[in-house]
DNA sequence: CCTAATGATTCACG
DNA sequence: CGTGAATCATTAGG
């Protein structure tokens, strides 16, 4: 970097010697003439600038103030722009169409569908609130983290108007300011109206080629912001108790056929407050856990068993609650689906233990019993250490339904994690 | 801090 | 499309 001020040191004599505008330096050697005529020239030329610059402005205003009031001024203007009319902006008017641009209208497109451009307030916390329920629906508890995205798109649209203001403004003023210079100057060269108008054109497609940035930087901003806002969706919060508990007991009083249908589901989202692909997704882990490592759960399984049984008896009894986690689901596909595959134990369970309940038990409420009796006996009756228990399970919970799973013998794995150590754990509540 | 639990997501399959 | 399976990412508990 400091090389070169050195070298241009260390070699000024020769470097600048040649130099024809420095008259300083003209001694060198050999041109000694021919340097003396040039220096005379531009001496004279300066001489002349100089005198031009001290001479009158005055006069020259007071030429062109006389040009420009001359009569025929007008009638050549015309002319010249027409002629300009013809060539220059013929040829700049042929590349100036343009398609209306595909980008901006997506991006003013997905602005107005983000909300943030479109209409007053109202808009943007309405179409906050479509974009949280487009999203998975999970209006229920976020609601922090909803207002939070709201505030935060607000924000963004705030800023978005104001610069987007702005840049009106800035617009129409410059437009304005460029409008009157060559109003103004029209007096002095040819200036078509409409090449003014081609001007202001021009102005505004430059203006707004700034506003299409502000519109994608804006875009980018709600793209984040809203990635930002699913990654918290993501953030998973843990059901509470109460919804846990109701969707075990479903779980479990529908071991058989643990597939809620659609309006189950629905039903069981309400109760839990959470939603219907929550509970998809809660008995989609739950399934492939419980298959994975049956043992794991069997005291939990054990314990809804036991409590929905008593449950279904004292409805049973009382025969009035129809309050049972049944659905029209279990009662018709399910039940069909099980007699057709385990009638035989449905039987068994039936003459063994089920007397008591049989004479009161509703259609609805078979399929569900006989899931949760099932437990209860093979929890009664099996029930002399955590091992034997355990490789008593794991077929029957399963294998004896037939049902939703092709029985890849989980007991070699459940055996060893869980046998050992004794059932119990935790007391799991 | 580590680990198990757990809700959510992704991908393949029928 | 609903599932199963694997995986991710966070939470809770030690």
């Amino acid at each position: 970097m400091d090389e070169q001020p050195r070298m241009m040191h260390s070699h000024a004599g020769v470097g600048m010697a040649g130099h024809p505008g420095l008259p300083q330096h003209m001694q060198e050697g050999t041109g000694g003439a021919d340097g003396d005529g040039r220096k005379q020239d531009i001496g004279d030329i300066l001489q002349q600038i100089m005198t031009i610059t001290d001479q009158s402005l005055d006069e020259a205003q007071a030429r062109k103030h006389a040009l420009n009031c001359h009569r025929m001024k007008p009638a050549l203007f015309n002319v010249l722009c027409e002629i300009k009319e013809k060539t220059v902006l013929s040829i700049r008017g042929a590349q100036e169409e343009e398609p209306p641009d595909a980008q901006l209208m997506r991006l003013d497109n997905m602005l107005l569908a983000e909300g943030v451009s479109g209409p007053e307030k109202g808009g943007g916390s309405a179409a906050a609130a479509a974009a949280a329920a487009a999203s998975g629906g999970a209006g229920a508890d976020n609601s922090a983290e909803h207002s939070d995205y709201r505030a935060k798109l607000s924000q963004i649209r705030q800023i978005y108007h104001t610069e987007l203001e702005k840049y009106e403004q800035a617009c129409n003023e410059f437009t304005t300011h460029v409008m009157n210079l060559l109003r103004e100057q029209s007096r002095t060269r040819p200036i078509s109206p409409k090449e003014i108008e081609r001007m202001v054109s021009i102005i505004h497609r430059k203006f707004s080629s700034i506003q299409m940035q502000l519109k994608q930087s804006t875009c980018e901003a709600v793209m984040i912001l809203r990635s930002r806002f699913l990654d918290a969706r993501r953030k998973r919060r843990n059901f509470n108790k109460q919804a846990t508990e109701i969707l075990n007991e479903y779980f479990y009083s529908h071991l058989s056929n643990p597939y809620p249908s659609e309006e189950a589901k629905e039903e069981l989202a309400k109760k839990c407050s959470i939603t219907v692909s929550q509970v998809s997704n809660w008995f989609g882990n739950k399934r492939i856990r419980y298959k994975k490592n049956i043992g794991k759960f069997q005291e939990e399984a054990n314990m809804y068993a036991a409590r929905t049984a008593v449950n279904a008896a004292n409805v049973s009894a009382h025969g009035s609650q129809a309050n049972s986690p049944s659905t029209p689901n279990s009662a018709g596909s399910a039940g069909s689906f099980n007699m057709s595959n385990s009638g035989d134990l449905f039987m068994s369970v039936q003459s063994m233990n089920g007397d008591s309940y049989q004479g009161a038990q509703v259609g609805a409420n078979v399929q569900s019993q006989v899931d949760t009796l099932r437990h209860v006996i093979s929890q009664t009756g099996g029930y002399s250490d955590g091992l034997t228990a355990n490789q008593m399970y794991s077929p029957q919970g399963i294998n004896a339904n037939g049902g939703w799973q092709d029985a890849t013998t989980p007991s070699s794995v459940t055996s060893p994690t869980e046998g050992p150590g004794s059932v119990h754990s935790d007391t799991s509540n």
